[in-house]
Order: C-alpha cells, then sequence, then structure tokens
DNA sequence: GTGCAGGTTCAACATATGTTGAAGTCAAGT
DNA sequence: ACTTGACTTCAACATATGTTGAACCTGCAC
C-alpha cells in the first residue's frame, strides 16, 4: 500500500540551488514560473520538496533539448510532490517522444534535402523556372 | 568538372520570407546573425542565392531541436553559396550528431532517474540520511 | 537574545529572438 | 517620368530566460 509518506525532508532555495546546480535566481525562477513547487514556512521563505532539484537537473537538459520553460512546467504539471516512479516514467515517456519527434522532422528536412538532387524546394512547387 | 556556374538567379527578402515561411523581418535578422549571407545591389537592397530559404526551413527545426541562431550560423559558416551536396551533407551530420547527443543526454538523466529506484540523487551523495 | 548567513521582494539590467513603425530609397511597370 | 509596392535603416517594443543589487526579514547556532 505504501500510504506512508516518506521523508519530511525539505530544501530551501540555496540547497535546491547546489543540488541541482544552478543559481538560487534560477531557482526562484523556475519556481514562480511552475517548474517546481514550494511551500512557504511561517516566516514566507520557501521550501522544496526533494524531487525539485531532479526537476531542474531534468529541466535544464529538456532545454537543451528544445522544450520552453513554459513547455516544461505543463509536462511537470501532472507531477506530484515527491513523484513516484510511475509518475516520472510518464513524465519521462511523454518528453521523450516530444524531442524525438523534432529531431524526427529535423531529419526528414535533412534528407529530403539531399534527395532532393539539388537543393531544398520542398514545401514550394517552382511551375516556371 | 562541373564548374559551370548554376543559374544565377537570385532572390529579394519578400521572396525568401515567402518561401521559407516566416516574416521578412525574421529573414533580414537571420542575415545581421550569419544565418544566411546576401549580397547587395547598386541600390542597397539584400539578393539572396536559392539556398537561403532553405537554409532557414532547417534552421526554424534546428531551434525547435534546441540549436541557438548562434550555433546554427556557426554550422553553416562552412556552407559555400548555393552549396554542393557534400556540403550540405556535412552539415546534417554534425547537425544530427549534436541534437542526437542532447536526445542520449535528456534520456541517460531520465533513465538514471527511474533506475534510482526512488528519486534522482545523481550527481550527489548523500553520506547522512 | 543576538549575529549573521541566507532568505524575501522588487526593479533594473542583460542576452536571445524577433516584430513594428517611421522616414526615406529603389525597382519595375506603364 | 511617375507611381507604387517593396526595399533600407534605426529605434522602440515584446517575450523568454535569467542575474544583480538594494532594502529588508528569518532561522539557527551560539
Amino acid at each position: 500500500m505504501t500510504l506512508l509518506a516518506g521523508s519530511p525532508r525539505t530544501f530551501s532555495v540555496g540547497e535546491v540551488a547546489v543540488d541541482s546546480g544552478v543559481a538560487p535566481s534560477a531557482v526562484r525562477f523556475y519556481e514562480t514560473h511552475g517548474v517546481i513547487n514550494a511551500v512557504r514556512t511561517a516566516g514566507n521563505q520557501r521550501r522544496f520538496d526533494e524531487s525539485a532539484a531532479c526537476r531542474i537537473q531534468v529541466a535544464k537538459l529538456a532545454q537543451r533539448a528544445g522544450l520552453s520553460v513554459r513547455e516544461i512546467a505543463a509536462l511537470f504539471a501532472d507531477l506530484s510532490a515527491d513523484p513516484t516512479p510511475d509518475e516520472w516514467a510518464d513524465v519521462a515517456r511523454r518528453l521523450v517522444t516530444e524531442v524525438e519527434e523534432r529531431v524526427r522532422n529535423l531529419k526528414a528536412q535533412l534528407a529530403a534535402m539531399e534527395s532532393g538532387g539539388r537543393l531544398c524546394e520542398i514545401g514550394r512547387d517552382d511551375p516556371a523556372r
């Protein structure tokens, strides 16, 4: 059943920054843009669960693969705090599907250019030369 | 030998815009940033060779796959005006290599997360729980 | 209970990637 | 030669992705 809450350990902005390898300002930026979620202490300080650093590491790589912060936030939207392996698996599947689609598009265009003989008149008809 | 120049047809900003599916302002932007090259008429108007629209179409897809305009310009730097198939093939090879590397990194991180059992402490050691 | 490292917000700055508008010039058809 | 649509440059604006600094507040260790 695994209904027990895991370790209630939380992390400050600075800790998440170190753990994820980005600047504290970036951690705040990701929170305001929905890539990670925070609760607040009585004194208004952010506290993150242990998935935060992980989300950021994935987000950075997803950005390198062409996804915007908005797209990444949307992708992570289904993820609960301290997500289950199943939740992560679903996110991973959708993420990989998306980036592979983009790579497929790129490759198709390149292949069309090369097989096109001379140059890429892909979407164009060229009736009168 | 094929030393004969191909068709000396050139294209205006507006023509390249239509052929590549971007706005004229974007065509000028790509020229100032080295994605495409222009010569100038006596009256200072840009004239592009027929590879320009093609470069832009590839550039848009490469951007979707995570490359910056600067990176794309660097990739196209070796390309001559009206590039040979060999030149295009070399650019295509390097481009695909780069984007596939990024996808590999993304997948590796995701796999590490899932096989990690619980969550991603990838680069971190966690001596005291 | 005090000190201070590290937290808060907010505004300004910075870079990337473009778009828009003004003011003026070019090219191509008639 | 004129007209007119498309071109030129330049500055301002817009959005995305952050960083930096000022001014102030918290949490924790002593």
